[in-house]
DNA sequence: AAGGAAAACGTTCATAACGTCCAATTTAAT
DNA sequence: ATTAAATTGGACGTTATGAACGTTTTCCTT
């Protein structure tokens, strides 16, 4: 159980008997690790993973030569067809320490921005398809790994009605995660009375401490600022901290939302709920 | 009984013959343990509970009414907003050895339904999309874990132009890789010519051996069966299996597709799988 | 009340993890 | 450059684990 990770077996257990690497016994006496305290250890050590299916992941890391310019050659492989690789890829990235907020910002989006922004040809839909599937399959999966048992806080977001973009709001559920929260993801396309319904009608110790919204697209700005600021409003009467950000986002409109946090970032998230005291 | 924790048998059974989990016996000789003894082991040890259900800790409130309908307690439990226990009791599903064909025919798609039914409230609009994301978790998270290393057979596909749902199509992909397949899925709105590109582009050994569409919604009926039956007609004539099936599939459009698999059911498609030979 | 599926029984056995000791290596300080 | 301290990884006999097997008991449906 222990020793698949290209570390002897005694080291392993120097450390978790050192308190580097936190367990519990069986009845027996056995060392039990679980998951995701395996990962986090294996992330803040960088350690590389020798046999993935040891620890239940099923993929192999043997192509992932460091060298290539991170952008590009995620870039290229989805340009390529070759969605494994840029699977394993994402996934090596999260394994060797980078937070999910860093792939998100640093890989993920210009690597999309820039499949979006080709003219749409039956091939630049599927390349974009394509691409989006994977990144929903490695975030899902990378918050599946990194989530805790005992959440510290309760986060509740979704993207805006009209905003099918799923990958923002599903990034921003990993980053939370990551940090030790429980996110509920309401999706694409939530309209934001059904989030303002949710808070009136939960029972004062169910509430969540954080709601969040992302905003890739405005089908009518001026009246859906008004509701996000009615939602921000209520939020904020509750004692519910409200962030919002996205693509859709930026120039004038950003004026609106004074007193608000506004996040044109994950790290800009991730950082504001590290240093914030939720829950 | 014994093993809602993540324990063998075996070692419960041991555990509790050298006195560390003290019990009763039946008339038969078969151990009980009572509910208090377990919490309290578990506690000692602090053991992840692997399916909490299995111990009767989160509904079970009397063990007599537990002969509830499983589709109407999923129902409920997304009805009542706890997103938390449906997520556990479809893993717990599938853990216990349900497929992914019948957790999908059986469990998700009535429930998703009934909430796709109820009119468009705040309230409704709440539920389905927060029943949808956390099936759209749990399908991954089972995808992930039925996945072989070495695929059997190759398989893309998606949801045609026009239809949003994201659902239909990833637990086919589901159903495929439990099968020991490797699915790329395109998600929802692929363009029947982005898969027909795709088609014509590759070399031919790195073909799929299997193309599924999805269709919940048709935009042109006329014009998309079309599309769709030029797409089955290239497959056919790579010598590509072609299955399609969705809920707009009903009805004298079915006609239309004589000579091609139509499937109503993800188990069709899993029974048709399974005596297929592929790759 | 009967019959059949599902679960627990007891047993055995290969494998993996236990604790401990020690040599080899790396790192830091003299 | 030399020594001291710390970290590592292997070796050892011992114990725990989990999977297998055929049998028996329980539970659920009819």
């Amino acid at each position: 159980m222990a020793s698949a990770i290209g570390m002897s077996e005694s080291s392993l257990k120097r450390w978790a008997d050192n308190g580097l690497l936190s367990f519990t016994r069986t009845g027996g006496g056995h060392r039990r690790i679980r998951i995701h305290e395996a990962i986090r250890f294996i992330r803040e050590r960088s350690i590389p993973i020798q046999s993935p299916s040891a620890i239940g992941l099923p993929l192999d890391f043997s192509t992932t030569d460091a060298d290539l310019d991170r952008d590009d050659s995620l870039l290229e492989m989805f340009q390529r067809g070759a969605s494994d690789e840029a699977e394993s890829f994402l996934i090596s990235r999260f394994l060797s320490g980078a937070s999910i907020a860093e792939i998100g910002d640093e890989d993920i989006r210009p690597v999309l921005e820039a499949l979006g922004h080709v003219p749409h040809t039956s091939e630049g839909i599927l390349r974009e398809h394509c691409a989006t599937q994977v990144c929903l399959q490695v975030i899902e999966r990378m918050r599946g790994l990194a989530r805790t048992e005992e959440p510290r806080f309760q986060a509740l977001g979704g993207a805006i009605g009209g905003d099918v973009y799923m990958l923002p709001t599903l990034l921003v559920s990993g980053v939370i995660e990551e940090l030790g929260g429980r996110a509920v993801n309401l999706g694409a396309n939530t309209p934001t009375d059904s989030i303002r319904w949710d808070l009136s009608n939960r029972s004062s110790d169910a509430m969540p401490d954080l709601v969040w919204v992302s905003v890739s697209h405005f089908i009518d700005e001026h009246d859906q600022v008004d509701d996000l600021l009615r939602l921000g409003q209520d939020c904020v009467d509750s004692g519910i901290a409200f962030f919002i950000g996205g693509r859709a986002l930026v120039g004038p409109v950003v004026e609106r939302f004074t007193g608000f946090e506004v996040h044109s970032s994950l790290q800009s998230i991730s950082a504001c709920l590290s240093s914030a005291k939720l829950g």
